[in-house]
DNA sequence: CCTTCCATTGGAACCGCTTCCAGTCGACCA
DNA sequence: TGGTCGACTGGAAGCGGTTCCAATGGAAGG
């Protein structure tokens, strides 16, 4: 057995082990410039003994690259961040980066994780998911040169790839239209953090276009804002339910929310689909478990499309400024029916 | 508007700027030594306008820390390493680690960064969850003293946080015992990958005693072993619940696997809990909403206590190397009830 | 008024790797 | 046989920080 080095080896240990001099080591390592045969073999046989790894921070030193690619994302809120993350790592597995969490759960840290990023030394490049940073880090991060790409955001001057969020609203809208629902409700988010991307506004857009569309009058109580959460979706289902004209059909802005809607309608008694209709957004794994329609949209697609993208202006491609749209599916299942 | 600079500023820049030497930059930034205080506002006046961060890896190789906490897991196939995650990223958005990930999904990727991690210059810490590191990284984690931190996963001579699964099983089982069920079958993984941990092995041992404690005899035709996948899970439950002498109740090592059964028995018209009963494994969030009778393990919490662990290895702490082991708790919700 | 002390400061070495730049040396060509 | 060429090789200069160590100079003590 051999001994294991209480300090791992550096290059340097390596090159006297094997009598050649340090760039002999890198040449060998890295395979470039020409070494005699024999001359390799000692210095394999030596990094063998001496169980050498290059550092890879030294590397990244000398190299001014770091082979890892920043996350940025609001992790804990949603499931579907989650998914565009596997997304994410799907497709940079098989290239030599690594990847770096951030998660920017609070306004603050956002802040620092903006921060942290900018500092164009730890990452090569970064991958920001339904978050719209701030100004002024774009302009440092384009400053610094380090190539960003949004994922379910927006900001001009970055590429990005998006939902039709309005497009989906409106085609889960007039889905319930074209069943013969004339009372549609929706349940969206609150407005909260100013760099937390509002698709559930969007949605509302399109949702309003629909019904203006069909010539449907919108009802102002008929339009809710809450959380993702699905337990206060639920409590405000329950007023919709509750109301002396209650919706025969509900849009929520998110398959959490929609969850909480069929909990309502469970709790009180309200046969979905045979008096309720529900539609969700995003198609989330337990969605086709529940029997929930929904619009489908590709989260792993569109993080396994921004690593492209993000792959490509790494290797140098020119990486035009363009805004890539993932298409979006209707799913019907049994939550949504003609209403009686 | 301040001018950006086309390169980043480097200390040097910083140190020139202010007329100091790159020495006294360093105390101004790193509180350390004395500065007289109108030197240090030139100095912070400089970092200011230049817009200076330090450089990470610079730091890292001075310092010989990177501030980067490795997390290497199992990342796409379950909902469960997930929300360990969660419980990671939470204990360590206090401390000043940043977080790299590694999926290891095949056996090749967990080669690679099992590898890279070892390198021990590149986190300052790792976090092992749900796999089980080989002998041989483990010699090399020690030798290069890296703490390293098993969450969900056991190996002699490592900290770790675990649950008791044998216990669990026999929890589960009991249940269903104690409800009168005596034809109860199980459903767990299949013993795949040599580095994954087989928490669904231990369970099954727990069922077993459970039975063998009450006296009921295993039945071969019982106890099947698919994958974590609902719809084969699904496919298993079909089978079990045509048999000439189908199961009363069906314990699942999981709840994505309990899933596929409730899928199984709705497809078959099968009442649950009325012609059986069904008790799963995580308590994950799709179980509460389904209602899904299941024992709970401290999926957050595992993530939190690990990643604490670390962080007090990392400072320094002794850190015995002991075994952690959460407690369990059996939920009791809907689809479980006493045979007919 | 002369030491001694200490706050303050800058230079230089070092962290570990890459790579430019010469330098060595045998082979091949005229 | 002298010269040129090219394959190999090693030294040294960065990459951008931290920090040891020596130097400076004013204040306080004798």
């Amino acid at each position: 057995m051999e001994a294991v080095p209480s300090t791992p080896a550096r290059i340097a240990d390596v090159a006297a082990h094997a009598g050649v001099g340090i760039a002999t080591v890198s040449r060998v390592l890295n395979e470039r410039g020409s070494v005699a045969a024999a001359t390799r073999e000692r210095v394999l046989e030596a990094i063998r003994i001496l169980e050498y790894r290059p550092s890879s921070v030294a590397q990244a030193l000398s190299l001014k690259r770091t082979l890892v690619i920043g996350v940025v994302l609001p992790f804990l809120t949603e499931a579907s961040p989650i998914e565009r993350v596997r997304g994410v790592v799907t497709a940079l597995a098989a290239s030599p980066y690594d990847i770096a969490l951030y998660d920017v759960e609070s306004a603050d840290r956002q802040q620092r994780a903006f921060r942290l990023l900018a500092d164009a030394h730890r990452t090569d490049g970064l991958l920001v998911v339904s978050l719209i940073p701030p100004d002024e880090e774009v302009r440092r991060l384009s400053a610094g040169s380090i190539p960003c790409v949004l994922i379910d955001a927006h900001h001009d001057g970055l590429p990005s790839v998006v939902i039709d969020d309005v497009g989906g609203g409106e085609l889960a809208t007039r889905y319930l239209l074209e069943l013969g629902h004339r009372r549609i409700a929706f349940i969206g988010d609150k407005p909260a953090d100013p760099f937390r991307r509002q698709s559930s506004r969007d949605r509302t857009i399109g949702y309003e276009r629909a019904l203006a569309a069909a010539s449907v009058p919108m009802r102002r109580d008929y339009v809710r804002e809450g959380t993702q959460s699905r337990h206060l979706a639920r409590n405000i289902a329950e007023e919709l339910l509750r109301l002396p004209e209650p919706p025969s059909a509900v849009f929520a802005a998110s398959d959490v929310q929609a969850l909480g809607v069929l909990e309502a309608a469970r709790g009180l008694g309200v046969d979905v689909p045979g008096q309720l209709s529900v539609i969700g957004f995003d198609d989330i794994e337990i969605a086709s478990y529940v029997g929930l329609t929904t619009v489908r949209q590709p989260l792993f697609e569109s993080g396994r499309r921004g690593a492209e993208l993000l792959l490509q202006a790494l290797a140098g491609q020119p990486a035009p400024v363009h805004v890539e749209t993932l298409p979006l599916d209707l799913v019907v299942r049994g939550t949504t029916r003609p209403p009686r």
